[in-house]
DNA sequence: TTGTAAGCGTTATCAC
DNA sequence: GTGATAACGCTTACAA
């Protein structure tokens, strides 16, 4: 392996000065440049990176802990965080946490012991119980939910406001029994559901209609798969309604391939709208309405955060509250889109 | 920051036998191995894997470059690449490479300057004229597509077998005009969709339908868009055809959108078939059939081979080709997928 | 079973 | 403008 040293002899200078070389640092002779970097080149030196993270003591490396890079929402996610990153000069590391509590606060525990200078954790997960758990003394930015008040930097969605202006949009469409498709929660507890079904009562509140919790379904994972089988069950029961808001949009997909199944027409006799507005719901038949809550700025700010809070520790804990959009599409008689515009 | 040095003082032994305990090594007596650890834990001691990484020449940490990683099916490959490396306590960086030839060099050339171990490329840019380009000095494995005969270890897909079958199985099921979409390939340029048109001019050769170079449609880039967008062109000029082999199933979602728009029915009128087998595949209505390449083989096989380049160089390089197999859904007459079996 | 010494490759500091 | 020295925190080799 080539190392500085070798430089530093071949071209007959000491390593400090391969080194400001390297790091363009001012005050080398413009000769004694050239001559560096030749030999640089002729002996194919490459940095050791490892001994220059011990010595700067930053390994210029992040981790994103996600449940499953796989999901549509969290692929689109990934990409725009390591986008930032790229362009900030830190590496991502990705970490899959499989939506388990478990495995998020080990991702937690783990990167302090691991190589990153910070974390940005997509919890899932986590509930407000586990707030103190979040006092690390390590750059920690929680992406997604708004599920902690907590001592740390969170870049959240607006999920009762846009859930709610979804079920209004559901409701300006024509919908009055309008299913809601959940995983579990528990009376307080703020979890992604909790909060985009306080929206959903919101809306039917704003609008006199009546919470019926008959119309709430839980499903234990936010797949398709979940999804077509609630679908499947609800219309096995008999169970009357003309609106559904699903609390994603891979769930949303399972919805639609349900109804399709049961010949239900979307919009006609159901009207779906989903959240997180993913690629491919431009794309389904019918198109899918969703709840886009621009995953570039959530990605951008909360790599922004993080690099703030490597420089330096002493701001205050913050919340920053992404911007969304309702798109109309097909499933609630929106527009069609079409390749030809 | 504590260190060893720390540790060891407080518990009144050397750094050596703090390490030894740390490493797990045996021959330390059972009351001074308690004793270091409830110091390390009294003091909150962390190792500093920059220390541990320069001292031992590892970092335990991989490269993975794709082309975008909020495509499904890059999305899967690096679920299952992360999930394996994790197995074998290999961290995972991502790496974007936007299907450019010039960043899938520059992943490269930049992971020896990193901090990777080694590096799994997801190549789709590279074509076989680069192949000395790959002759690299550092632990590569080759994802994806069969290009390179070249002189790194690769995992690829049955790319022209897959592709036949695939054509094949829309034959059998009555297509006799099957229109095929790619991207841009030169003649003999090898690429994934020089292969999988090999493919489907091959199956057509087998079944005695003569190969007509108007139904085989170029697209840009491989996004649903683009289907639809081609669809769209061909239905406007008048082409007629009973069948579409799409090069993935991103392109895919978009003809069957593109279908959809212009009434044609799936697959009364007309049958699709994809490539990779995703996950929305299974749902979208109609389902889409599709060519499984074994997803979680091929990212365990990359990991296996990179993990054991690492260990050591001395080995030929080779190529592993995935088993696949052709799923049969709606898009082609195949039996309707049910959320209630 | 435990400790000592040396060094991994780089860079901060300060002297020249 | 350039270089000697020491140190980042850990582990290998060897000595006790």
């Amino acid at each position: 392996m080539v190392t500085i040293r070798d430089i530093a002899q071949a071209a007959g200078v000491s390593p400090m000065t391969v080194s400001n070389v390297l790091n363009k640092r001012p005050h080398v002779a413009e000769a004694t440049r050239e001559k560096v970097l030749e030999t640089i080149d002729r002996l194919d030196y490459r940095v050791n990176v490892a001994a220059r993270n011990l010595r700067r003591g930053r390994t210029h490396t992040i981790g994103l802990a996600v449940p499953e890079i796989d999901r549509p929402y969290f692929g689109q996610l990934a990409a725009a965080v390591i986008e930032e990153g790229a362009r900030r000069d830190l590496n991502v590391v990705v970490e899959q946490t499989g939506r388990s509590r478990e495995s998020e606060l080990n991702a937690l525990a783990a990167s302090r012991v691991r190589m990153y200078d910070g974390l940005i954790l997509s919890a899932v997960g986590l509930g407000s119980s586990d707030r103190d758990l979040l006092r690390v003394d390590f750059p920690v930015v929680i992406l997604g939910e708004r599920i902690f008040q907590g001592p740390v930097d969170h870049v959240a969605m607006a999920n009762v406001e846009g859930s709610a202006a979804a079920v209004s949009h559901l409701i300006a469409r024509g919908s009055r029994r309008i299913v809601a498709i959940h995983d579990h929660f528990e009376g307080d507890e703020v979890s992604v559901s909790s909060l985009r079904n306080a929206g959903y009562r919101r809306a039917l509140a704003a609008h006199g209609i009546a919470y019926d919790p008959s119309l709430v379904v839980e499903i234990d994972e936010f797949t398709p798969e979940r999804g077509a089988e609630a679908i499947a069950r609800l219309l096995t029961q008999g169970m009357r309604f003309d609106g559904v808001f699903c609390v994603t949009d891979y769930v949303a997909l399972g919805v639609l391939r349900g109804l399709a199944d049961a010949g239900v027409d979307v919009p006609g006799d159901v009207k779906v709208i989903g959240f997180d507005d993913v690629e491919f719901s431009k794309y389904v038949v019918p198109s899918l309405s969703s709840v886009n809550p621009d995953h570039a700025f959530m990605a951008q700010t909360a790599v922004e955060l993080l690099a703030a809070r490597i420089e330096s520790n002493d701001r205050e804990a913050v919340e920053i509250v992404s911007p969304y959009t309702v798109v109309g599409r097909e499933s609630t008689g929106g527009r069609v889109w079409s390749p030809l515009n």
